[in-house]
DNA sequence: ATCCAGGATCTCC
DNA sequence: GGAGATCATGGA
């Protein structure tokens, strides 16, 4: 990968395994409206950035050097070899040379722990579209305009003055009294998010299931989004619908069990595979 | 109208 | 400790 700056303007180029369609719809991040055909713009990290790919690269801006290297260069994950990814767990699997042959160009983003631990809590038991109105609606209720109706998701602080009517409003349904007690939790102190990066996986998976709202799935999807734990496998309906389609042949099997299979196929890199699988599945088994 | 969604919890045995 | 109902909300 190479990069240009001119005119508050960054360009990429000779950048392997990015699609930016890919990386935003395949279902990992709620935070960016199509503008466009390959033309987005992305909330995070406090800023607002408009992305735009073509033949010619990917443009982003505004950013200049400095925002590029301390945010969006990590946010991206530029720095993995993603044909070295996809190499490795498509060895003797058909399934996922599939999947990856359809979305070639997804990758990981790296997503900020707070915010990423509130989307995936409201994300059960919901639908995409859902899930992104719920964040909006939340931002804009509590949290800072960054310019022209553009909302910065909340702070912890921000949201310690919400209460379970302010929530719901937001459309967070049953799962308000959720949120509040992430709230409560990483508002006190008792949890740490900034200070959990340095913990092992099991550490920080036992802490985020002492929130309530929190289970083993939203859990995987904060190891594996905002910290970086890419050997997770976050098994929701779809995961699991396709593994049993494909890799048991069976009707039904247990979480368990596929968990086990994706470490012995995927390994360290199981987390990928996982999103791959997630984008694959939801396309082909959408009757 | 009934079913279901990037699940987790509570209740029952 | 495993199966089953329940949880808001809205789109199909």
């Amino acid at each position: 990968m190479k990069y240009t700056e001119k005119n508050n303007t960054i360009i990429l180029k000779e950048l392997d395994s990015f699609n930016i369609e890919q990386i935003l719809e395949c279902g990992q991040c709620f935070r960016f409206e199509k503008i466009d055909n390959m033309k987005y713009e992305i909330i995070a990290y406090g800023k607002i950035l408009n992305i735009e790919q073509s033949s010619n690269g990917v443009k982003l801006y505004p950013c200049n050097e400095n925002e590029f290297k301390n945010i969006w260069y990590n946010y991206f994950d530029l720095e993995r070899d993603y044909s070295h990814v996809k190499e490795t767990i498509t060895k003797n699997d058909d399934v996922m040379k599939k999947a990856c042959e359809f979305a070639p160009g997804i990758r990981i983003l790296n997503q900020e722990p707070w915010e990423c631990l509130i989307s995936f809590i409201i994300s059960q038991n919901n639908r995409i579209p859902m899930i992104k109105q719920v964040i909006k609606n939340i931002s804009k209720m509590y949290g800072n305009e960054i310019e022209n109706e553009r909302y910065m998701f909340p702070t912890v602080d921000e949201l310690r003055v919400s209460d379970i009517s302010g929530l719901e409003k937001c459309k967070s349904g049953f799962r308000a009294k959720y949120i509040l007690d992430a709230v409560e939790k990483v508002g006190s102190g008792k949890i740490d998010l900034e200070n959990l990066k340095n913990f092992d996986t099991n550490k920080i998976k036992e802490e985020l299931l002492d929130i309530k709202g929190v289970g083993p799935k939203v859990s995987d999807c904060i190891l594996l989004f905002s910290f970086g734990r890419c050997e997770v496998f976050p098994t929701d309906v779809w995961i699991k619908r396709i593994m049993e389609h494909f890799y048991f042949n069976e009707e039904t099997t247990s979480i368990p069990k596929i968990h086990e299979k994706a470490k012995m196929k995927f390994g360290k890199y199981a987390g990928f595979a996982q999103q791959y699988l997630f984008h694959y599945a939801r396309t082909i088994l959408k009757k």
